[in-house]
DNA sequence: CAATAAACCGATTGCCTATCGGTTTTTGTT
DNA sequence: AACAAAAACCGATAGGCAATCGGTTTATTG
């Protein structure tokens, strides 16, 4: 899955305010790059196409908020991206980390199985 | 950076075999797609202009090879792709594992931290 | 110095994002 | 119910890039 310049920000836009409607979106995002509404429309639209952006008629207008948080889109598009390159098609995810280590430093490795545990302590926390 | 159906095919060829003129591309791979010397000529010259590929002219033609293995790749592509949602510009690719992490249940967890293990243990065995 | 093989150039197609104008549909109001 | 305003929807265009090749130029080699 491909995603324009445009899509991007409009997505971190989402994951900082919940969400908005179209008029909203361009007023925050698409009046300073010169977008019409329709463009910030389309994009509302192709996003949610993409199953990235839920919406629900609220009275007129669409409300649009975020389908996947940052973490999960960063996952989604690493798997789909390197899916072609690692076997485990089950969990590419992993396969790519695994791959990606060996460009790691030993203070990169200690950084990361710092963030381990980090992950788990958090999940404790929340259970 | 964008890479097509044939791209990745011929890039995971040169992970197997070390190096190759267009002909011989064309032969293992090209042929069976239905593809003309030219479309392979042109696919490889796209991953040389990407440096993906390296090149020196062996008598009369260009002799490919990989420039970056597959590891060096997923890596690059984690990169690229996420540079936009993480912070740490320095550092994408541990910021986008630290991302990543989140959507990993505790088994997977336990399978990264093994293949740290394996990473340190590769890297002493290689000094 | 020909003949041949490979590189190089340019054009076309197809797909996708970005971009809007214009039309249709919906909604809230009188 | 009729209408005005607002939003959704449709269709068209432009731009970028991979894929695809035909044809021309350049280089190699006997």
């Amino acid at each position: 899955m491909q995603l324009g310049e445009l899509e991007k920000l409009v997505l971190q836009h989402f994951w900082n305010v919940k969400e908005a409607d179209a008029k909203q979106v361009h007023k925050a995002l698409g009046l300073a790059r010169g977008n019409s509404l329709n463009t910030i429309q389309s994009t509302l639209d192709r996003l949610f196409k993409k199953e990235l952006l839920k919406r629900t008629k609220q009275g007129h207008a669409y409300c649009y908020s975020a389908r996947v948080d940052r973490e999960g889109l960063i996952a989604q598009l690493i798997s789909n991206i390197t899916s072609d390159f690692v076997e485990d098609g089950e969990n590419s995810l992993i396969a790519a980390f695994s791959s990606a280590s060996a460009q790691l430093n030993d203070e990169q490795l200690d950084t990361l199985e710092k963030m381990i545990e980090k992950q788990r302590q958090l999940r404790k926390e929340h259970s």
